[in-house]
DNA sequence: GCCGTTTGTCAACACTGTTGACAAACGATG
DNA sequence: CATCGTTTGTCAACAGTGTTGACAAACGGC
């Protein structure tokens, strides 16, 4: 009953995936991807409502990466950053598609494995139902967070970034000490090393703060 | 020398933040800015190179309503606290423009009084400069990155939001148990409260991690 | 062979940021 | 006083964007 369908779900989402693996996310537009597909880009409404339904979809395709494999003697604190640092990697190679899965959970099959993961090591670590989800929901905003901030130059060239982050530097070391005493202080450590090493560090002390919650400890 | 200037970054900017007051960040365009200043669209490209510069300034201008002051008796870490809850208000309040300043620090006024409020608390908390730099980059992803989750949802009114947690909780609740099974266990207590207090609870073990690096514990 | 449903095409609408040519209005100069 | 150069705003246009409603092609069931 009907036309044969040419279209369907799945092959929107990957000849979008393709279209964001080779040009990156901001070449996801309607026009775009039914150039891709050989199609009129009004046909892709017959699959999905809207073009962020479509860039969801896209984006928990990517989440599919991320490694959540319980390995034999890891602590689970080990386990939870391993996830995290994978999730965030993830994130920071389509910047502006994780944009549009942060604000709310995609419910969709990768990100609910990642979830699951997650909230599986936090038991196993000796948290409470409640305090799990507690700990759960710090250690995503975190890490999240921080990719959505980390995302954008992230995408530049390595060389590009330690510019950048040399010239913030600068910035902040010739501002004026009678305003702003401590900014001159510390200038010199402000951006020092690379946005993972800073994440690292804050997913670290995050998980201190947590470990004394377990009640292992 | 030169045709009177009727039009000033000054009077821009101020513009563009009553139009974001009123309308909300997605009503920053050139066209509807040029209306209400009543000029040509174009005539903004005069003060600035392009629209994103307005929107930094705007965003910095939002960023005026956080309270950096000192108070006598308050340990460092409680003001770092209400630093920290106080910016992230502001980011919820304008979460259109947030995303736009989080990215790279904008280095105006009102980002550097709260920078160098935050690295001189840690200082007088016994972080030696290259710790202070440490903390100081943790707290700012987890604060602005978790501003950044929160942000769409946080622009809908408090039923909505509630009914979003809802929903997404019995989504949990219902899957596989076979599958998720961690996710099934823990869905009770998944988006419980309110964003502010996942936050905090993130902020506060962010806290109690950091102060074990201090000096002074 | 017709009918209804599904599915893709086409043209259009209402937007967006941005640019280049033009004109008005001023201060300084001859 | 007239002229010149500079600054500043206006106008029209370009190249995009998401999305919608009318239309036509192609199929299964009757």
């Amino acid at each position: 009953m009907g036309r044969p369908a040419a279209l369907s779900r799945a092959r929107i989402v990957d000849g979008a995936a393709a279209l964001v693996a080779e040009h990156g996310a901001e070449a996801l537009t309607a026009r775009r991807l039914g150039e891709a597909l050989g199609c009129d880009p009004s046909a892709l409404y017959r699959h999905f409502a809207d073009m962020s339904e479509v860039q969801r979809e896209v984006g928990d395709h990517f989440l599919g990466a991320v490694k959540v494999d319980v390995r034999a003697g890891e602590s689970w604190d080990a386990t939870v950053r391993r996830i995290c640092v994978g999730l965030r990697s993830v994130q920071l190679r389509q910047p502006r598609l994780a944009a549009l899965v942060r604000a709310a959970p995609t419910r969709l099959g990768n990100e609910l494995r990642i979830t699951d993961a997650l909230l599986r090591e936090l038991l196993r670590g000796g948290f409470e139902p409640a305090a799990a989800a507690a700990a759960y929901h710090a250690l995503i905003e975190l890490t999240v967070g921080a990719a959505a901030i980390d995302a954008d130059l992230a995408a530049e060239p390595a060389a590009a970034r330690r510019r950048a982050y040399r010239s913030w530097r600068a910035h902040y070391a010739e501002l004026d000490p009678a305003e702003f005493p401590s900014s001159v202080t510390v200038s010199a450590h402000l951006y020092e090393g690379s946005a993972d090493d800073r994440f690292e560090f804050a997913l670290d002390t995050l998980l201190a703060g947590l470990a004394h919650l377990s009640r292992f400890t």
